[in-house]
DNA sequence: TATGAATGAGGCTTCATTCAT
DNA sequence: AATGAATGAAGCCTCATTCAT
């Protein structure tokens, strides 16, 4: 990868960033290039310079997702260490959600909602960033079981799905009801589920 | 409600149920009047004639969904009157999912997802529409519960809300991953949950 | 085909007529949809419900020359009966170009230069009106071999193929040079050729 | 003229290259700086050091060209000095097309029809570029004439002009008709035209 | 009830150029 | 000599809607 000059790259990470802002509060397909350029501050040229599409867009704000996570700097991905990381894994998508009077969702979950067929690269992308997740509560839930302290029963990887589901459900669920009363009352029971698959 | 005649029915009902299919396929946001126009194979008068606008057509679709669900005419819809329709409740879903190749999640959820701040009438209809869904698996556990079969503890509500999140989790994140079998183990992971409610 | 109300054929006639002539002055490629909306008095919207695409234009522009030539409306067509429309046939394009003060060629020629290998559907239309063009003088050329004031050893396809290069290579030399002298003496060299053949 | 370096001629003529190969194959209007900068594997800066515009590119492209002429390096362009060489000059032109698979016509021919009336540098250039091939061709039917092999009532210049023309006309045609049969033909009734002047 | 003509704003992208380093 | 950041106008097309018949 070519070098940048860091007058681009700041340039390249606003618009990053105002993209990232307005796909979580209205989705892709309701977020034109417009909207990015003027949120960004930024010209027309510069978005087609930095973005060969808004597809390329997209892309590029997962990925940026993606390094935040790897580099350690996006506070809902640390690892978790314990029982009281899990419980704030579940809780911090909920405090996000009340930060935004519960007008917004899961980033990843309102831009994957918006995927169709065409998007090939882009579910590709959330895949992989929901793998990344999926990986960190499995093992937790591996050195649970090494420890005797998980059910020898549970399927570690089927626990970390369950999670990452019922964040998705809750949380989507919470935007429809405008209300974080269910999100909730839910992120309670499936934590008391996983709760119980240990011994 | 006005008397219709029986063409112009008719052809409402063609729209939408045209519209209803892109809005499950792509989102709200991503489909066009034109679009539905051409699918349903009606003119742009017709459109405007039967809906006085795209959130017009929206709102009339959830409101179309809801007749069904009155009149008994939606499959996934039906009263849950034992645990193998609590079973058939959750795995309607992922039969739907898997008849469209897992391209699609929940009509409803999808819709859901796109609803920013100012759909508040869309927001309204899906919050009924998710309402009666409540209520249909809140009254099967209320009945347990009267019958003996389910924990005093347990809470019929909070119940209700966490099977439709875990379905609307686990529906997202199967149409994420195009794949069905995070979206089974997730959803016996919830029915095992409530089962354990159970006495 | 269906039928089209009055109305909303004159105002594709106009946005066809307005392209023919931005085509002719300045080629396909220099011409923007909004350039023909503005010429023609319409409006961006109504552009595309006519013409599906600026390539759909272009093919409508030539179909409708090639209509205009079946019903015998365009006066560069006519039926080649003698000698004198021989001549007719070729300076007629020079009047053509005369009345543009040698800024413009063959219209045809104009179009076909900006060909490229994507657009097959106009090479196709522009191959067609040659091919008419070609039988028009070709048959010429039959006749007078049948009786017997064209040289046996003349083919007469060949002939015609001739005569249409002779015209498009003049004027469009004439247009380079912006001058008529050329196209003149070109044009009766290329007569002389012919004249040549015959008996 | 200034003395450039050496590798800074390079990346010129780089670009020159690119660019008369892209006129070519695209006509002027289709082609931007931007193609030309990619196909030549040079920045945005470089283009518009060397080149003003994008019009000053076309110029300098035909500038080119004209070098190439005066020092013998095109292979389009040697001394007409008998028979042969006139029937080569014709011939070279459809080889360059069949080597393009007879998606091309000749690159001034290409040019020169995009030209309208702002464009009078380029067309300057053009009429510069035929004037010295016909000055070439027109040498020859003088020396000819002089050598008593031409007719006396042949003019040199007209006949110089026809040639010229048959050979813009056939070529166009030929990429009209993606086919060099009828080019052939053409070149050959031209020739045979030429060669009846003879005495 | 039905058709499709008309409108103009906006969506996505490329263009041609200049500027700063 | 070279790179690529920046700019804003323009290009092609779709959108959501209204109007006339």
């Amino acid at each position: 990868m070519k070098a940048r000059s860091e007058k681009g790259e700041k340039t390249r990470l606003r618009i990053l960033q105002a993209a990232g802002d307005l796909f979580h509060a209205q989705g892709v397909a309701a977020t034109s290039p417009d909207q990015v350029i003027e949120a960004s501050e930024t010209g027309k040229g510069q978005f087609y310079h930095y973005f060969k599409s808004k597809e390329g867009l997209v892309h590029a704000v997962l990925q940026n997702y993606l390094e935040e996570i790897h580099a350690g700097n996006n506070p809902a991905y640390f690892e978790i260490k314990g029982w009281k990381d899990l419980e704030r894994f579940f809780f911090i998508h909920l405090e996000l959600q009340k930060s935004f009077d519960m007008t917004r969702g899961c980033p990843f979950g309102t831009i994957g909602n918006g995927v169709t067929e065409k998007d090939e690269l882009v579910r590709q992308d959330l895949n992989l960033i929901f793998e990344i997740m999926k990986s960190n509560l499995a093992a937790y839930f591996i050195r649970e079981k090494a420890a005797g302290r998980l059910s020898k029963g549970a399927d570690e990887e089927q626990l970390a799905d369950f999670c990452i589901a019922a964040v998705q459900g809750a949380t989507l669920m919470g935007k429809i009801k405008r209300s974080s009363a269910t999100v909730e009352t839910t992120i309670k029971a499936a934590l008391a589920h996983v709760k119980h698959q240990f011994a």
